[in-house]
DNA sequence: TTAAGCCTTGCCCTCAAGGGTAAGGTCAAG
DNA sequence: CTTGACCTTACCCTTGAGGGCAAGGCTTAA
């Protein structure tokens, strides 16, 4: 029965993968993938049995997932677009464009107070030079 | 006999102090004190019997220690100038010297990164923009 | 000698993002 | 029906700087 709906081709069509494939193609790991899944960052993968099974659609929430990483976003911080990506057809393009305007403020926080701590430092470094003269 | 020597007067000259006391002069808990030597940051602290006893030196080190954290140094970075410093009468300055020079020459590489970061954000934005219109 | 107040070691927990490994279950094909 | 590739859960490990707690030992003043 099973075997008879689900052959390769049909599979192919439906594209429903199993972990290993999703890993090859988005080159996230096994692990990983799991990971999003456990903290809730991914929904439950659907099962056959007990294999997790993935669409292509999955595939591209974790290649978002990825390449949002490498742009400096934490999992948590990814969380809300990537539970709204999943339950609409398009990138909420409005909500990830809040999270680069929040991202980048953040970075000038960070900024601002690497400054202020360098700025203690070279005071720091003066007050030891004076103390040697 | 030890308490003949050990007199509450003597003990205040020689500054023999408990971890607690110890712990409430300098600010740090006496876990973190603790801590300190287990990592091997703080050379091992003589005992009387099984107390770890401290003198006003040691409180100097911690102290030493506090400060170059809350300037943004790790435990890691301060394992050398402790050392020296807990060998010699004086606080090494070159060697203190040289810690800031470097720490400082980091804070500007964290700052270019965090800016060639918000430049991939600030463009990643602008092309989300495009795909808008 | 005893009570109060210190101190001791040892173990698990925190946060992020998984990596590594074990031990075992399952799938598709030959 | 077996083999080999794939998958499953579960547990421990990593970094940094300790916090919290347990269970018990030490000190000292009264």
């Amino acid at each position: 029965m099973r075997h008879e709906i689900f052959t390769a081709k049909v599979w192919r069509e439906q594209a429903n993968l199993y972990i290993g494939q999703i890993a090859k193609i988005t080159g996230a790991s096994r692990k990983a993938i799991r990971h999003y899944e456990s903290i809730g960052l991914l929904p439950p993968a659907k099962r056959q049995g007990k294999y997790r099974v993935y669409s292509e659609r999955d595939a591209f929430l974790v290649h978002m997932i990825k390449h949002a990483q490498s742009f400096g976003f934490s999992l948590a911080e990814l969380r809300e677009l990537v539970a709204t990506t999943s339950k609409t057809p398009r990138l909420p393009l409005k909500m990830a464009q809040n999270l680069i305007i929040r991202k980048r403020a953040a970075l000038r926080r960070q900024i601002a107070d690497i400054r202020a701590l360098d700025k203690r430092l070279m005071q720091l470094l003066r007050d030891m030079t004076r103390s040697f003269n």
